[in-house]
DNA sequence: CGAAACTTTCAACAAGCGTTGAAATTTAGA
DNA sequence: TCTAAATTTCAACGCTTGTTGAAAGTTTCG
């Protein structure tokens, strides 16, 4: 039945297992200190999840719907805005980036954390291909398809790897890993995603319209 | 002392180990998986490298000196090549990625499985901080620095936040994690590097140049 | 109140973990 | 060939892991 105080301790355990699973990957984590962490014994896991990896995909599974729906507004926000003609390759790469941002700025920590997990899932040869597939596709392949139509010359091939190039910056920006702090001095901060974006945003737009602009040969 | 065949058991070892670890992260193998793997006691690890996390960093360092001066000595050719003016941002960029493919055409799969591992520890925010900036951040900034020559405009923020971006989009090339090859149906192919190189540095080239070229305003 | 449903804890399990000391085997050098 | 050193295996240890069945506690609702 819908309970009232009984939400939190369920809710505590997917946030301390999506903090701890970002942070170690999955086979980093024990139940034991996610048990520890939400201040629960180790069963209660067991009991609203089943296995461990049921637990994981849940953490994986929260916030998808919601982000995947946030991004898609833009996306259609700013085909709206820019009538026939469709947006420009800055406005879809935007739409794509942007929405990552406002998650971060409802104040729920938990975001964070979230979109670093996103990070360990994509850039794992194993997990992988087994998990981003299902949820974020028919995403992706809509923004591809916004490009396309923004990049008439464009091969898919380029394309795609110019597409690639995109989520592996975006992937490394949401890792959080606190290399570029380091490796600028503390001229740039991993933490400030707004900077991050600025920045992504022109070059990413520039390299599209290099590989993919009117110059299609061979 | 020097020992003719010892040491393809200790190297099957880091082998394997360099295999497993690059697939399913440090957690997520056991010194049994890897003592199986290389048809060898367990015992025999610990004899090596002594501890688990002794033996993920012997894997970790056993390329990185080769594989840096291999970067290395492309920088200073490209850099001689060049004379006075400097290199150009597409050479540079060329010579940071190019020796990663050279590595690959020695025909030992084992590089592979050694850049996945890269890519799996720089994408990690408990790996990365910990392990890249020893072995890779002088590299670094020596190619930061022949960029800051070649875009004498740039403001260093720009400057590493589009390295940022570049060491992103290798990262995730490096990972190797197929996805790019399912999102295009087949167009493209995550073990291609020579294609994912030939997309990733006219299209880095063009960001750097969006980003940090003669257009600095406040 | 009292019973049913849901939540949480307790206690324990079999299996697998990294690590180690000692024995067995192989190799190197006189 | 004989001996000492290096390599490899054997056997076991103390501990932690994910999972589970039953008990205890809490909430819901007639």
């Amino acid at each position: 039945m819908s309970n009232s105080r009984s939400q939190p301790k369920r809710e505590r355990i997917l946030d301390i297992a999506e903090e701890l699973f970002a942070l170690h990957g999955y086979d980093g984590v024990t139940l034991r200190q996610i048990a520890k962490g939400a201040g629960v014994d180790v069963a209660l896991a067991s009991y609203h999840f089943g296995k461990k990896l049921d637990l994981f995909n849940a953490v994986f599974e929260r916030r998808a719907e919601l982000l995947n729906s946030a991004r898609l507004d833009a996306l259609r926000a700013c085909q709206q805005s820019a009538a026939s003609r469709g947006p420009s390759v800055e406005q879809i790469i935007e739409a794509f980036l942007r929405p990552l941002e406002l998650a971060q700025e409802t104040g729920d920590p938990g975001w964070q954390h979230y979109l670093a997990l996103i990070a360990y899932i994509n850039n794992s040869p194993y997990w992988g291909p087994r998990m981003m597939s299902k949820l974020f596709d028919e995403l992706v392949s809509e923004f591809i398809a916004a490009l396309r139509k923004a990049l008439p010359d464009a091969r898919d091939e380029d394309l795609y790897w110019c597409y690639h190039n995109l989520s592996g910056a975006l992937t490394l920006t949401l890792a959080q890993t606190g290399r570029i702090d380091k490796l600028s001095g503390g001229k740039c901060r991993s933490a400030d995603f707004e900077a991050a974006y600025n920045h992504m945003i022109p070059f990413v737009a520039a390299g599209f319209r290099q590989v993919c602009g009117k110059s299609a040969q061979k």
